[in-house]
Parts: C-alpha cells; sequence; structure tokens
DNA sequence: GCGACCATTTAGATCGATCTAATTCGGTTG
DNA sequence: CAACCGAATTAGATCGATCTAAATGGTCGC
C-alpha cells in the first residue's frame, strides 16, 4: 500500500547521477557532500555545479542507513500548551538547529504508557538521542533500559535516575528566595498552592518550601492542591484567605497558578500586593504582562532547553562520558504582587494557630 | 566522523536475525511485520515470538529507503512562544499522531531565508510532506517550487498561494463580530491594534476591519501599531485614549495584543470593562483567567491544526485532489472587558472627527 | 629506471529493509 | 495422471548513500 503517488520515486536524482554528469565515481561525488578535504578543488566545484544544475536533494535516509546517523533528536514533552515548556523547546531547538539536526517532537501527555510507545517509535525512527522529561510516575527502570539500548538520553525538568544526564534547576534555592522575600516583608503565614502531576520537580518544590519556612521557624503546614484547570484555579482562592488556614501570602507551584489565584482573589473583592501578596514560579512572559506585575522566581527555561541540547550533543561526542548535571540557578524577580504585610488582614502564627 | 559509538552499529538485531531464529525467511518475516494477510496464523504468532525474544526494534530508516515513506511530516512554524502556535501545533500533533505519523518541528522564526534551508532540509529527511505557516514576505514563488517538487504541502493560517491546500480561519468575518458586538454596545470610536509581522493573515484581519466599520457606517481610520514586545505594548496605550485618535473601545489584533493593552490602561488608572472596552482575538486560554474576562473571538487553533493535519492526510492518500481550503468560523466570546458605552470617556463620531 | 610516496580517485561491498517474480505443496479437477 | 490452483513462502535484486581497500598518476630521490 504505498502511500505516496509513483511519480515520486521515479526520476528523482541521485548521487550517481550527479557523479555521472560531474564526470566522476560515486564516491567521489560523496566525499565532496560530506566536504572531505580529499577531492581537489577543481573536482569540488565540478560536482557542485552538477549538484546545483541536476537540483539534486541529499537522501539521509539512505546515508542513515550506511553511517548509522541520523542527524535526528527525539523529544518528549508532557504538555504542548503550557508556555513553560514551549519556551523549554525553544531552547532545545535553537541549539540544535545550530548543530544542523532536526528535532522529532511527541507528546507523552504525562502518560507513561504513551510515553512507552512513543520511545519504541523514536528508536524506530533511528533517533541519534533523546531529550525526555519523564511522564509522571515514570519508573527509574526505563531510563536504565534505555541505557541498556546505549540511547543517548538526556532527562529534562524532571528526574528519574541518576545515571543519565539532567538539565533542570534548583527548585530547593528558588523556594528559598520565594519565601525568605516574603518573610522578609514580614509575612508570617504563607501558604504554598500546588497543582498538576507528581514527579521530581514537585517533590523538591514542596520539600524546598518545607526547608525554606523550617528554616526560618515559619508553619510549612499549609500546603493546598488547586485544581489544574486554569479557570477552576481561581474558584479555590477563598481557601487561601478564609478558614482557618488564612495567610496572608501564597508561593505559587507556578505563574499558572499564580495568574489563576490573581483572578480569584480579584474575584473575591482583594487588590493584590496590598491586601495580599503572591510569588509566581517560572516567570514565564506574561508575569511582567499582569497587573499588578507578578512577582515570580525565574527558572529560565529556554536556557535550560540549550544546556540540555548543549548536554545531549557532548554525549554524542563521547558517548563513555559519566553522567553529568546541570542544575540552573533561578532567580527571584520582585515585582508589584508581594508587599510589607500591613496586618490589615488579620493573621495566625505559628503559636496562634 | 562517526559521532556514534562503535558498539551501537554492532550486533544490533536485523530482521534476518529474527527471521533465522525463527527458522523463516526474510521475506515472510518482513511480511509479518508489516501485518500482510499473506502469512499463515502459526509462522505470524512464531516470527512475533521472535521478535520479542530478540528484543527487536523495526528499522525505518531502512524501510524508508526502499518504500519510500517516512511516516514523517515537517511542520515549520514561525513562532514557538506564542501559545497560539502552540495550541495549532498540539491539534496537528493530535491527529498525526493517531495516524502512526510523527512530526518533523522546525522553527522559521518568521525569516524567509531560514524557511527556505529548513524546508530544504526537511527534504533531505525525506518527510512525506510539510505544514507550513509561512513567514512572513513568503513568496508564491516557493509554494509552486514545492507543489514542482510534488512533495505533499498544506498551509496554515497564512496563505501564499491557491493552488495548494490550506487551513485557516474567516478573520474577516470575526472582526465583523467583534466590531458588531463593540458597535451594539453603542461605541462609535473604535480603534484597532495591531503588531507583529505582515502576512495573509495579518491584511485580512486589517481588511476585515475596515469592512465591518464601514458596514456600520464608522470610521475605520484609526488603526495604530504597537510594538511586538508584550512589555511594551502597554506602554502604548496611551495612544488610545488620548489625543485626536481618542477612542471608547478597542479591537485587538490578538490576545497577546489584548493583554498587553489592558495592562497599560491599567497603569494609566483607566478600568476596563467601565471606562474603556477592549475585544481580544484568538481566545487562548489566558483569556479566560485575565480580570476583568477577557471578551475575545475565539479562532480555535487546536481545531485548525488537526484540520491541516487531516488535509496532508487526505492528500498523501490522493496526490491527485484538487486543493482544498478548510476557513474555520470563529465564534465571539462575550465577557467582561466589553459594556456599553457610557459617554463618560468622551467621544469622537465621524462627523465630529 | 625503479621504488617510494603523496594526493586523488574509484570499484565494489555494505547497511536493513521491501519488492518482484518465482517456488513449493497439498489438494482438486478434467 | 497430468494439469492446475490458491495459499504460503522465498531467493535475489533493489533503494541511495558510505566505507574499505585498492588503483591511478605524478613527482622525487637514489
Amino acid at each position: 500500500m504505498p502511500i505516496l503517488s509513483e511519480s515520486r520515486k521515479k526520476n528523482r536524482v541521485t548521487l550517481l547521477d550527479v557523479a555521472r554528469y560531474a564526470g566522476v565515481s560515486r564516491a567521489t561525488a560523496s566525499l565532496v557532500i560530506r566536504k572531505s578535504p580529499l577531492v581537489s578543488t577543481e573536482t569540488r566545484t565540478k560536482v557542485e555545479a552538477a549538484m546545483k544544475e541536476l537540483g539534486y536533494v541529499y537522501n539521509m535516509g539512505a546515508a542513515r542507513l550506511r553511517a548509522d546517523r541520523s542527524l535526528t533528536i527525539g523529544v518528549v514533552i508532557p504538555n504542548l500548551v503550557n508556555p513553560f515548556f514551549t519556551e523549554l523547546l525553544a531552547g532545545i531547538d535553537r541549539i540544535l538547529d545550530a548543530a544542523g539536526m532536526v528535532v522529532i517532537l511527541v507528546n507523552s501527555r504525562d502518560l507513561v504508557t504513551r510515553q512507552e510507545m512513543l520511545l519504541t517509535r523514536m528508536r524506530e525512527h533511528g533517533v541519534d538521542g533523546i531529550i525526555l522529561c519523564p511522564a509522571a510516575e515514570t519508573e527509574m527502570s526505563l531510563v536504565e533500559r534505555m541505557v541498556e539500548w546505549e540511547l543517548p538520553l538526556v532527562q529534562v525538568l524532571r528526574r528519574v535516575s541518576d545515571d543519565c544526564d539532567y538539565a533542570g534547576v534548583d527548585y530547593a534555592l528558588g523556594m528559598r528566595q520565594a519565601v525568605d522575600h516574603l518573610a522578609g516583608l514580614g509575612h508570617r503565614d504563607i501558604a504554598f498552592a500546588l497543582h498538576g502531576p507528581v514527579h521530581s520537580a514537585y517533590q523538591e518544590r514542596i520539600d524546598g518550601f518545607r526547608e525554606a519556612m523550617d528554616a526560618r521557624g515559619l508553619d510549612p503546614g499549609n500546603i493546598i492542591r488547586v485544581p489544574n484547570q486554569i479557570a477552576a484555579i481561581a474558584e479555590a482562592a477563598p481557601l487561601f484567605v478564609s478558614g482557618t488556614s488564612r495567610s496572608s501570602a501564597v508561593v505559587c507551584f507556578n505563574d499558572v497558578v499564580a495568574l489563576g489565584l490573581s483572578a480569584g482573589l480579584y474575584d473575591l473583592g482583594m487588590t493584590i500586593g496590598r491586601d495580599f501578596s503572591l510569588v509566581g514560579f517560572d516567570d514565564v512572559a506574561d508575569a511582567e504582562a499582569m497587573r499588578p506585575r507578578l512577582t515570580s522566581v525565574a527558572t529560565f527555561p529556554e536556557a535550560i532547553g540549550e544546556g540540555a541540547a548543549r548536554l545531549l550533543l557532548d554525549r554524542l561526542d563521547k558517548p563513555d562520558l559519566a553522567p553529568r548535571k546541570l542544575v540552573n540557578a533561578p532567580q527571584l524577580h520582585i515585582r508589584q504582587s508581594s508587599t510589607f504585610w500591613q496586618g490589615s488582614v488579620g493573621g495566625r502564627t505559628k503559636n496562634a494557630g
């Protein structure tokens, strides 16, 4: 069942055609393409002219079969619509593109079985390596299996095994920055708003929050899960400002949560940056456009993508390198959504709580 | 210069190994893989067992060389960080993935020469077809050349040639919806805020705005270009509310512009949905999360992506189909950012202007 | 004049699948 | 009993490049 038209496969210009036209052998023409220094300038120009003349198109498929290299990298992302992953992807693409490689992009939708299927598909396509942001609940054995297959692999953002390269963020440091900032402004009742699937980055942020609160002598018990859909997050806002868990500030799992809570607090008639403080995480482009502007811990997804891509290129070069870790330091961007605690909202201290 | 380790290419399990192990010929094993009905159930199970036993991985590269089909589609996008394109991509991916195909994603960054290079690269990789959102200022000849190459092509969102499939949006209708809505609310001085590179969708939106205003007897002269960076858009807000071009409502080129202007108007102390009306375009996920909620013309990027992918699959099936157009009707989502004109801002009518 | 040596070029095998054109074989038919 | 059939299987050519190992041709030293 040939999907393509017959005409396509016919009269295709091959290297042999080029070689004949230029009056050299197939082997020489091949050397010219690969920019080998072995050929004389004279024949090189002759062959290049022939290629242009005949409209020759290099056939990577054939080359890959023989040379076992496809100039193709598989990128597995759990989510395409979150701007964070998009920026990550942009970073990956920038570096790989510059290296003449091409990205095969797939979306695991955070489903492990789907991820498994996609990884097989990539192997079948003969990718030279894979950049993987593991789906939630990915088991360590997956990565071990891939190492066994000798398929170069870089984990990004989430980590399931230490036997393999990883590019990510120092989430604990980011949380410390957020908490220290709010504590410095006088806040004592600081909540943490979470959502999304559970994975290493999720856990690291929670742990980071707890440690940072503990270090400040504050109660880290106020950790609340909010819905995943952005519109629904707004409706969860009352959880933070009323009842026993009332707080004066929230550290958000990411900017999506911050945006949602910001909307919800607005609906409650509260003014962010006056009645309540909000700190986002990731600092995606919209944080700067929010009003009031969102204080956020920048994690530089594009830079992480670039780092991951570079790790992979290095590994392709030297497959026997020991596993490396690239842990980016985040950076707090202070804007208008976080301000001094003025006590006007009423509060709950660790002792009184 | 072999990039890959020696060990990788050695001891790879091939179809021949599988065949030998199962006690059949290479040809039969090939038939089993391709799920041909020609083989008996008995040998099928035998071969499948052998594949599992040996850990066989199908080599698409080799198959493609012979069969001239790669199950690979090139997708060329001008911008990776705009959420609109991401949703589009998600739609494309959903359909192609279900068809067992894989996306090779590249980013033209709206540069024609880069786009040219990338298209060549895709051809070299032997993609079965291409979904292209043409970079600004792409010439018609590009598409014609691709048709000549017999490389199945679908244009998406932007159109440079009628000789080729296209999936997009009825921008004129969307503009009419936006303008009619605002006019119905009593607004007479309606501006249009533009940005970004110039392409067919850009032009169609402008034309649509003009026609819709004309049809209502309103002056469509107030078309203003704002910066491209979202943070800078906010600073352009004064252009709309002061000076001779003062208006009471703005139709925005897309939601990014709307978000930026919303921030800028906030900075000027104005309240959207009371002092001023704003209508966005595209209705990406954040529109629902803005406060006040953004009235926006939904263009359903994910559906467009799905449509484009389906057009391409159809064309792979029947290369000689006449070029088709899939023009989605947008849909106005009325929320809080647009309200009755209360005359409190002062105004300028067509006659008075 | 002969071998050594360098730079350049090349013939032919090869990668791992698919495709074509048989071949095999048990069973039926005239 | 030969001819024929359909279902199942297969040998061998093939896709378009790369790689290996060897050939070619010219220059140089001795």
